[in-house]
DNA sequence: TTGGAAAGTCAACAAGGCTGACATAAACTG
DNA sequence: CAGTTTATGTCAGCCTTGTTGACTTTCCAA
């Protein structure tokens, strides 16, 4: 296919970077690919325990936020609180989450990870980590803070919000 | 090029990325959050179809190397044969996909789509690429440069061969 | 020419999304 | 206080998409 010339392109004091189609198809590959990487390790590792991705999610966003309640992680995961129970009944039941009823408002479970989940956290952002380590290192700083600055872009606003916020900021 | 610092840090000559764990979650989060748009679109478009992404990544892949085989197909999914066959199978019931036999070897199936199939395809990665599109513009060239420098670090090493290779290389 | 490998298909099962309906307890509101 | 809203949990059932196992057809090499 024919290349699209200015209403494609963005100039930069650097050059010219053409947004063509083949371009941005390459860019949607990469995200494909990648994140077939980034989700490679955990998912080996989820396997010997019988959990899935959607336990290694629940598990990482309690990790990041201990005490927060149900909605908030049904909110930041974009899941029905029926997926979202499912998945935690069975990491409660298995004693690597603790779900406690909430003191200001007894109707909100606030969730901790318990020691043995803890150590299952560990285990897999280890896996991952170690990846993104890697990758940022080979990348190196400047192509470091391109990726986020993309990734940023692509987010939806809210999410974006809500990931600017960060473990301190889902009120 | 960078130089290393201390045991999680790499300098560079804008200042020193510290890549700690805090840093490296930021990292796996924004990957997190940033596939979650990148699959938005599509899959809204997806619904009115009753399809899903299994079908969005087939229609791409066929269209990017049209005449593919199955085979071929399953390694770039990464699926088994079987999971693909069942959408393959949807996709020719449904008039988007040819499956054409081999001349050469006659086991094989030789993949196109049809004129509906393209135009799927173009719905598709229309409202994906704009995505990626406003998301590039708004980061800058350098920006993009590097979100594909680490998308690249990120990838399996045989993914990334075959990121590389393109649409003509996948033999 | 025959046995194994490769490509593809069919069947059945599991994980993890989804919707809808409903229950309970607590908080809030008029 | 009565009625409503909110937070959570649960049951039932459906769909997509991953899996493994068994099978057919075709190709190729000993």
């Amino acid at each position: 296919m024919a290349e699209r010339g200015a209403a494609n392109a963005v100039f930069s004091g650097e050059g010219l970077l053409f947004l063509t189609d083949e371009q941005l198809r390459r860019g949607i590959e990469a995200m494909f690919f990648a994140y077939r990487g980034f989700t490679a390790d955990p998912d080996k590792i989820l396997q010997d325990y019988a959990y899935g991705r959607a336990h290694h999610r629940a598990i990482h966003f309690i990790n990041r936020s201990p005490g927060t309640t149900v909605n908030n992680l049904l909110t930041i995961l974009g899941v029905t609180k029926q997926s979202l129970n499912r998945v935690l009944r069975t990491l409660v039941q298995d004693g690597l989450v603790e779900s406690r009823v909430g003191t200001h408002d007894k109707r909100e479970r606030h969730l901790y990870l318990t020691e043995e989940g803890i150590a299952l956290e560990r285990e897999l952002s280890d896996a991952q980590r170690a990846r993104m380590r890697a990758a940022f290192r080979a990348a190196g700083p400047e192509a470091v803070a391109g990726f986020r600055t993309v990734l940023e872009a692509m987010m939806d606003p809210e999410l974006r919000r809500q990931f600017r916020a960060g473990p301190g900021g889902e009120t």
